[in-house]
DNA sequence: CCCTATGATTCGCC
DNA sequence: GGCGAATCATAGGG
């Protein structure tokens, strides 16, 4: 239906034929094509814009115009860009580093995912929090992306749509296309504020969230049995230089389930605890005695470079010896699970305090120590 | 609710 | 950076 019926001489354009047009042979044709048009269209207003626009006064009028609106409008394009605003590069940077700027990547170790402290990949108590926390960061991000994605779309609906409606009424009024431009970027600023308000918003959930999960994380839970048996067994057993290797602390904590840096922390507290009140550990401490050396002790004499150490208290007690003669006692049971190899002792120290490790592991302690406990724990 | 135990944090020192 | 010491904050038992 829409094919050419019939030649038509090549008009520049079919608004050149105006509907007032004199008459003449072709006037029909003409009339012919005007009515195809309208009836395309099918709408009056379509037609009187039209014919508005092949008013022959129109570009003489519309010159005119263009000159008056250049003398009086005001250069509208002042303020083309804002400065780079600190605050939302602050949200973008947060965004970014808390992974949400990112498409969720699904895979193990994507986004960065709170490195554990622990290289043996140990189950830590607090793999359920992580997990719960990535999961509700996940929520966040996609919910983010979800109406980023809505705005970025309407965003451009929105602009084309008016684009094209300025296009259109550049026909019969003076539309520069900076002005168009303007316009666009004043619709993008538009939108950009409320994609602000989505980062702010976002930021504060994450925020919150993560909050929260500090806070969880910060409570405090007491270590299983497990890792407070293995760390009092090492303990006890090495009471003359309780100061594990960060090999040995890596052993430790692959063993009882927790992070190096607990058990730094445990050994930070157990030290200077024992030390307070030697006394109350008595009973613990002939505890783990008993039961290491029944490890310990097999496995030492049977393998390694180990001497047993003469059970005297001076020479081996850990710390302040300054009083106490019971004390003394258990600490001479105690004592003789650590060897001093070659007869050589580790902390004759009269004021009795623990060497310190930097002075005493290297020199005469490593092979006894971590090489016993290795042995012990290995396997 | 109080008290103790205990894991974590902070600060100063070396 | 690791450690001791003090301290905080919470778990858990009574």
């Amino acid at each position: 239906m829409a094919a050419p019926l019939r030649p038509v001489p090549p008009q520049p354009a079919p608004r050149r034929s105006p509907p007032t047009a004199p008459l003449g042979h072709d006037t029909s044709d003409v009339l012919q094509q005007i009515m195809a048009i309208t009836d395309q269209s099918l709408d009056e207003a379509q037609a009187r814009k039209h014919a508005l626009n092949c008013h022959r006064m129109k570009s003489a009028l519309f010159s005119v115009l263009s000159e008056i609106k250049g003398k009086t409008a005001v250069s509208v394009q002042t303020q083309e860009e804002d400065p780079p605003d600190a605050q939302l590069l602050r949200l973008d940077n947060m965004l970014l580093a808390e992974g949400v700027s990112r498409p969720e990547k699904r895979g193990r170790g994507g986004a960065a995912a709170g490195s554990t402290a622990t290289p043996g990949g140990c189950p830590n108590d607090n793999s359920i929090e992580h997990s719960d926390y990535r999961a509700k960061l996940s929520q966040i991000r996609q919910i983010y992306h979800s109406e980023l994605e809505k705005y970025e779309q309407a965003c451009r609906e929105f602009t084309t749509h008016v684009t094209n409606l300025l296009r259109e009424q550049s026909r019969v009024r003076p539309v520069s296309s900076g002005e168009i431009e303007h316009m666009v970027s004043t619709i993008h600023s538009k939108f950009s504020a409320i994609q602000r308000q989505l980062k702010q918003s976002t930021c504060e959930a994450v925020m919150t969230l993560r909050s929260r999960f500090l806070d969880a994380r910060r409570k405090r839970r007491n270590f299983s049995k497990q890792a407070t048996e293995v760390l009092n067994e090492y303990f006890y057993s090495h009471l003359s230089n309780p100061y594990p290797s960060e090999e040995t602390k890596e052993e430790l904590a692959r063993k009882g389930g927790i992070t190096v840096s607990q058990v730094s922390n445990w050994f930070g507290n157990k030290r200077i605890r024992y030390k307070k009140n030697t006394g109350k550990f008595q009973e613990e401490a002939t505890m783990y005695t008993g039961k290491t050396s029944t490890v310990t002790k097999t496995r030492v004499s049977g393998g390694q470079t180990s001497c047993q150490s003469t059970p005297s208290p001076d020479s081996c007690g850990p710390f302040p010896l300054t009083s106490g003669s019971d004390m003394v006692l258990t600490l001479r049971t105690l004592a003789f699970l650590q060897p001093p190899p070659g007869g050589v002792c580790l902390q004759p120290l009269a004021h009795g305090s623990w060497q310190r490790a930097t002075t005493s592991q290297p020199s005469s302690s490593p092979a006894g120590d971590s090489g016993s406990f290795n042995s012990d724990a290995s396997d």
